[in-house]
DNA sequence: TATAAACAGTAACATTTATCACATTGTGCA
DNA sequence: TGCACAATGTGATAAATGTTACTGTTTATA
């Protein structure tokens, strides 16, 4: 599925040695856009490593609320998946397929070994965590301080970062759900900043102008 | 200011080889209440572990907003420190002493050989990172799914936890800003909650009856 | 003790967000 | 083509939250 000249396009962190050790003890798995990868509660026993496709992590609420943190993208890995892994914990999110996706699982053994054996492994696991942080940290931004309208711009921002173009292909009522708001307010909201300039609104898509 | 018995009670998990290097190399240090011992955007180069007294960990707004996330007790470490001081990084939260504090600083060099060298400081710090960050998925909770109500009952809860005691000394203006409301809100939905039975107000101290 | 400052209560009003009801439009497919 | 359905637009209204203004009380301290 992967060699190495792969692996190490994606990863160019990582050493020769890691990228070998990943090759051998990985395994390898895919999921089609849609699915659901990881649930809230689920025990975690593996590292993910992406390597193809998209997926959309969410907190999950009491009442089916599907609230959006962050997106994990070829060369990421799941800081959660991680943290959880080492001690084998529940995972405290959900992630969600966007775009097919190809990932490899490291087991939960072999993710300690490599902490202590391999220096590029230590420094992407620190990465990740502190990366992730930082993102999460700036959720609690956008939403402590901000007032919808901000946030929406917040939203849609990052929508356009991750899949790299101007056109979102977002339903109202998707956008409403992962900011935990009504499609009403979203609707009303875009058509404001269609009015400003910001933005084209088409069916099931967002033409972003800035 | 502290020797090897008090170090053990405080930091149970530590290997007695752990305990001797932080012992010899350490550096003490210790802040009155009010002091900011950290800012946003302040470089940081060692990991603090605290040993005595509290501290209250904030976000801060762009328009001088305090947002509350968590309290640093004793016995814990700030895992913000520890992921931004193994690169170096400037901090992204503030750092306010509530009760008297004493901490130790791990100097970023130590902080790294350690993880190689000692079991019971790797998993102390991913025990760390995953509480914390479990901690601030609770506080994304509360502000993405919760009213105004259910957020102060829950900042309400996490201080009676934090002080061990049913009597919180908090004025109202202060709950305000770090819940990033007015106070006149904070002071009406205090009022229910008294008229409710949950708890008594009475001048700079919240009663809890629950 | 006199005075200022911090704290708390509350009413009136503005704004934002949520909810309900329903009309309109685009798309896929029988 | 025309039906079914999802997506979107919009007005009316309710509820929550924010703002302003003013009150009285307690505390600190000059």
């Amino acid at each position: 599925m992967h060699d190495s000249d792969d692996l190490k396009k994606i990863f160019p962190s990582f050493s020769d040695e890691l990228i070998n050790e990943i090759e051998t003890n990985a395994i390898h798995q895919s999921y089609k856009a849609g699915e659901v990868i990881m649930r809230t509660g689920q025990y975690i026993n593996n590292t993910l490593l992406v390597t193809k496709g998209q997926i959309k992590i969410y907190r999950e609420g009491e009442n089916g609320g599907e609230f959006f943190m962050y997106y994990l993208q070829p060369g990421q890995a799941c800081a959660v998946s991680m943290i959880c892994a080492t001690q084998s914990q529940t995972s405290q999110i959900m992630a969600k397929v966007v775009v097919d996706v190809e990932l490899i699982m490291i087991p939960l053994s072999l993710m300690e070994k490599w902490m202590m054996k391999f220096r590029s492994w230590y420094e992407f696991v620190l990465f990740t965590y502190r990366t992730r942080f930082e993102e999460v940290l700036e959720v609690v931004d956008s939403i402590a301080f901000r007032a919808m309208d901000e946030r929406l711009e917040f939203y849609l921002k990052r929508h356009a970062e991750a899949c790299g173009c101007k056109d979102l292909k977002l339903s109202h009522q998707e956008i409403a759900t992962e900011l935990n708001t009504s499609r009403e307010v979203i609707s009303r909201l875009l058509k404001k900043m269609e009015q400003r300039g910001l933005l084209r609104l088409h069916r099931n898509q967002i033409e972003l102008l800035t």
